[in-house]
DNA sequence: TGTACATCAGTGAACGCGCGTTCACTGATGTAC
DNA sequence: TGTACATCAGTGAACGCGCGTTCACTGATGTAC
C-alpha cells in the first residue's frame, strides 16, 4: 500500500527523530535497524526506501539530535541557566533527549568521517551559542570563545563520567555539583578559589 | 595439551592486557571475543576456562586499564605535565594505550553496575592524583578535590570532544589547546580572564 | 624415585541468535490520456 | 472529469554473516601411590 509524499516524509522524518532518541540511549550499535523501525511504528523492510544504510540514518539522527538541542534551548538563556540544565540530575538521566555530544561522543570517535563531520558541526554550534550566552563583553573575542571551548568541555567531561558511574554512587553527584559551581565561576572569570 | 599453572595464568594476564587495548580502541561492542583472544595469540575456545562471560572480561580489562595509568605516571609528577599530556595530540590519537573514562566512558553508561563500579574506582582514583598533584596547599581539602574534579571533567570532555570530530578538523586542535591553556590557569587559581 | 592416572588449559567445530541488507509482493497514490 | 496504468512506500520472509557461548577432544601437567 502505497502512501501519500507528504506521508512518507513524514514517516522518514519520524524514522530520524526515533533514531536520534534510540542512538542516544544505546549507541550506535546498541540498536538494531529492525528495533528502530519498530520503534517509529514501521517494519524493517521499508528502511532502505528512505536510507542508503544504517550509517547513513545516523548522520541524519545526529544532525537532528543537535538541531532539536540547540531549537529547545531558550533563546535568551544566559550561561548560568544553560549550565545549570547541563550538569542537572535529569540531564545525566535522560540521555535519550540530552545533549549529543555528551551521549555519542565516545562513540562518533569510531565512527567514519561522514558522521564526525556532522559532530563537528554540532560542536561548532554549541561553542557559538555558549559564546553568545556568555556575555563577557569585557573579553576580546579570542578569549570569549576560549572560554566557552573550556566551559563545554568541562560540561561534557562531568556528564560523561557522571553516567559512568553507579546511579546510586557519591561520584555521579559530586562530579556534577562540583564541576557546576567551578563552571559558574569559570563563566564569571572570578578566580576558582 | 595443558600447560603449567603460572604460564595460565600469564595466558589469562595477556588476554585481560590485550582485551584493555582492544576494548579502547574499538569499545565494549567493536570487538569480539573470538578477535580479543586472537589478539592474545589464542583461539576462542579456551575464553571460557578463564572468564564467566565477555562482561566478566570487561570488568577486569577495564581495571587493569585504570591501573596502567595510574602506575605510568611519574609518581612526582606537577599537574602541569599531566595536563600537558593528558591534552596532548598524542593522547587524542593513542586510544588504546590512552585514559579509560575518555576512551570509554561514554561505553559505560550503557554497562551493567558490575562495570559502571570499576569506573567509580577509577575515576575516584584519577581525582586522587589530580589532587595531590595540584598542590595548592592554601586550599581547603575541600576545595581543592573540587579543582581536581573540575580539572579532570574539562580534560575528560575536551580529549572525547576532540576524538569526536575528524582528525584534521581545526576543532581537535583548538579543543586541546584551549582547554590546556584553561586548565593550566584553572590549576593555579589565577582568573580565566 | 618411578609409574599410572586424573586434571584441565587450549583447540576447533558447532549451537542458536540477531544483525544489516535484499527481495518479491501489495495496493493506494499519482499520472497519462 | 473519468478511466487505465505505472509508481513506489511499506510488508514480511529470507540472505549470509559474525556474535557469545558450548562442547568433545587433546595431551602435557600435576598428583597419588
Amino acid at each position: 500500500m502505497k502512501i501519500s509524499k507528504e506521508q512518507a516524509q513524514q514517516n522518514r522524518e519520524r524514522v530520524v527523530e526515533t533514531a536520534a532518541r534510540l542512538f542516544r540511549e544505546r549507541g550506535f550499535d546498541g540498536i538494531g535497524v529492525a528495533d528502530l523501525m519498530q520503534g517509529a511504528g514501521f517494519t524493517h523492510g521499508g528502511f532502505y526506501n528512505h536510507f542508503a544504510s544504517k550509517n547513513a540514518l545516523a548522520v541524519d539522527a545526529v544532525r537532528a539530535a543537535f538541531l532539536q538541542r540547540a531549537t529547545d534551548t531558550g533563546p535568551g538563556e544566559g550561561i548560568d541557566d544553560i549550565l545549570a540544565r547541563y550538569l542537572s540530575p535529569q540531564h545525566r538521566d535522560e540521555r535519550g533527549a540530552g545533549c549529543p555530544a555528551a551521549g555519542l561522543g565516545g562513540d562518533a570517535a569510531r565512527q567514519p568521517d561522514e558522521v564526525k563531520g556532522v559532530f563537528a558541526d554540532g560542536i561548532g554550534a554549541m561553542i557559538q551559542a555558549f559564546e553568545s550566552a556568555v556575555g563577557r563583553d569585557d573579553l576580546p573575542a579570542g578569549e570569549r570563545r576560549a572560554l566557552a571551548v573550556n566551559l563545554l568541555a568541562k560540561a561534557v567531561g562531568a556528564v560523561v563520567l557522571a553516567r559512568a558511574v553507579p546511579d546510586d554512587h557519591a561520584l555521579a553527584r559530586e562530579l556534577l555539583e562540583s564541576t557546576l559551581a567551578g563552571a559558574l565561576r569559570e563563566a564569571q572569570g572570578t578566580g576558582a578559589a
